[in-house]
RNA sequence: CGGGGCGUAGCGCAGUCUGGUAGCGCACCUGCCUUGGGCGCAGGGGGUCGCAGGUUCAAAUCCUGCCGCCCCGACCA
């Protein structure tokens, strides 16, 4: 492509509504452009991206025996009133009404088209397995969008379903996931890890996650990299941080001290003159509007999902202050789990073998001393507590670290959840009606070319991996009014094209420095210069990456690129 | 939905407090010039100042309402 011909308009400055690196560079270079709130233009340069980013994930889900389908974007209501979802979804679905008042919705994903489809058309376990997937646009009405193409209401998803007849087959399918998408995220350029998710909404057994760490990221994922455990936040366990002092020795008695004006477990540490890891603080929590009492050690973090497991409970909320003084009879800042009959007293088990520690005595600025659980209250108890800095790995003992990641892709054992609310079964070996089961797996298409600006940009912009940049080499004539430079870069130009190089020539007729700061912009992973050394049959090949550059003889230079273009891919 | 910020030319901003002919830089167009890191000179085009109402002789500026965008929080298969 001559780049005179092209649309690929860059700015010089920052666009002020961009925050993150990767929104900031895609306006800067030219790749997106925002039409509203979570909605975007992807213009020349981000389609061809995204359309090698496709590319790759066809080839591999297709090398797993995956077969591509399109379903619609729009969607009759009554499919997801089937499967329940059609509420349960609330606000984050796109709705609408046809012309004669029919509910329809926008897709947010697809796991009922592709359950609907199913059940018609696959009646007996010799269809099965099946593997289906679909790259499409997905829409999400997100309460806020946000980080450019991070968070959008509109983006475009490889979704795929596995149906199998039984829970090892099950397996088998997730298992091919799995491995095809290290294998995208691989040849994507990307660096990133798997971790253990949360099931969340969704239901289902397992469930493992595909992150990439960048600040631009929302997730906390925790990692150590001895051992390679890595875990998302909401599910992450860990040794913690002993506690500071021993705990007092002996059979106390709880005892209680007037405490005023301390509320805080700061304020009672500090009142106390004893760590904050020698007190407890005690919460209280609805459960599904039940009361429940979660007690940590008081320098931790209640970890909201594992409270939530737990409880068992489909949904939870903090007491309001009049709830809690009816259930333990005092303001927060002075409850405790002592003496309370018939609510549950789920406690951390950083406090399993501890001792003669502090909590409120459930009487307004009075804490009790020498509280030992177990004994003077009847704990069960729980991992409830959220990894937190400084913490080290369960087994190992080994450092943890806490990154901010962005979720690229995401592999799901869905279960039974959509054969049995939907009605999709298969006659059996026996010719018994058998539900199918299914897994669903995803991959945010545009969130592989984010994670890949963020992970690579430096200061003068994006630098993509060969595999999905939008061109693999560009040609820079650094002389625009010398004619045998402008003749040497087309004929190069033509060779790498009859090589099936994705080469771009900068035709244009501007200054050097211009041409130089653009194609770093956008980040081409490979540049040549057609400059003075020619005289010489020389030109020179720049990595854009590592700013390596090397002269070499003109008629020797698309041969070599293509090589190290090859090489770059893997 | 709660809290905060911002809407003035394609982009970045000043002007608003204290009402009086709408500005600057970059980008864009024309010509000359220059050509190894956003080059120089000269000339030029482009804005219902987010929208609507109000106050005033006069509103980008003051008042009221609305809309949009961004950030924090809530939310997030």
């Amino acid at each position: 492509m001559l780049w005179s011909r092209l649309f690929i308009p860059t700015l010089r400055e920052t666009p002020a509504e961009a925050e993150v690196v990767s929104h900031q560079l895609l306006l800067r270079a030219g790749y997106i452009r925002q039409l509203s709130a979570g909605i975007y233009n992807y213009l020349y340069l981000a389609q061809r991206s995204l359309l090698k980013i496709t590319g790759i994930i066809r080839q591999e889900m297709d090398a797993i025996g995956a077969q591509e389908l399109l379903l619609p974007a729009l969607n009759p209501a009554e499919v997801w009133q089937e499967s329940g979802r059609w509420d349960v979804m609330g606000d984050n679905m796109f709705r609408l009404k046809d012309r004669f008042g029919r509910d329809l919705c926008l897709g947010m994903t697809h796991e009922e088209i592709m359950t609907a489809l199913a059940r018609g058309e696959v009646r007996s376990y010799k269809q099965l397995p099946q593997i289906w997937y679909q790259i499409q646009t997905k829409f999400r009405d997100e309460p806020r969008p946000k980080s450019g193409l991070l968070r959008v209401r509109q983006f475009i998803m490889k979704d795929s379903y596995s149906f199998d007849l039984a829970p090892a087959g099950l397996d088998d399918s997730y298992e091919k996931h799995r491995v095809a998408y290290c294998r995208i995220f691989d040849r994507c350029g990307l660096e990133y890890v798997t971790v253990d998710a949360h099931s969340g909404a969704m239901g289902g057994s397992q469930s493992q996650e595909f992150m990439v760490a960048t600040e631009a990221g929302e997730d906390y994922t925790v990692i150590c990299r001895p051992t390679g455990y890595a875990a998302n936040l909401e599910k992450a366990v860990s040794r913690p941080v002993p506690p500071t002092v021993p705990d007092p020795d002996g059979a106390l008695a709880p005892e209680k001290v007037h405490t005023p004006g301390a509320k805080t477990i700061e304020q009672v540490a500090e009142f106390l003159k004893l760590p904050q890891t020698s007190l407890m603080k005690t919460l209280v929590l609805m459960a599904d509007e039940k009361p429940v009492i979660a007690v940590l050690r008081g320098d931790h973090q209640l970890s909201e999902t594992k409270f939530q497991t737990a409880a068992g409970c489909t949904e939870f909320r903090p007491a309001h202050p009049e709830e809690m003084r009816q259930i333990l009879g005092a303001d927060a800042g002075s409850l405790g789990p002592v003496g309370v009959k018939n609510v549950r007293i789920l406690t951390d088990i950083a406090l399993q073998d501890r001792k003669n520690m502090v909590c409120g005595a459930n009487l307004d600025d009075y804490h009790l001393l020498n509280v030992t659980p177990g004994e003077d209250f009847a704990p069960e108890f729980h991992d409830l507590r959220q990894v937190a800095p400084g913490d080290t790995e369960l087994e190992s003992g080994l450092p943890l670290e806490i990154l901010k990641t962005v979720e690229i892709g995401h592999i799901f054992k869905l279960g039974y959840k959509y054969s049995h609310s939907m009605g999709l079964n298969v006659l059996n070996h026996e010719g018994v009606e058998t539900p199918v089961i299914m897994g669903s797996y995803g991959i945010g298409v545009e969130r592989i070319l984010c994670a890949a600006v963020e992970l690579f940009a430096d200061q003068n912009g994006i630098t993509l991996p060969a595999a999905i940049a939008p061109f693999e080499v560009v040609i820079t004539p650094v002389k625009s009014s010398d004619e045998s430079l402008q003749t040497a870069a087309r004929a190069l130009y033509d060779e790498l094209k009859a090589l099936g190089v994705d080469v771009l020539l900068d035709d244009r007729d501007l200054s050097p420095g211009v041409k130089f700061k653009d194609a770093d912009l956008i980040g081409i992973p490979f540049r040549v210069n057609v400059g003075k050394k020619l005289v010489d049959g020389k030109v020179e090949v720049v990595n854009r990456r590592t700013r390596e550059s090397a002269d070499v003889a003109v008629t020797e230079a698309a041969r070599l690129l293509a090589a190290q273009i090859a090489a770059a891919k893997q």
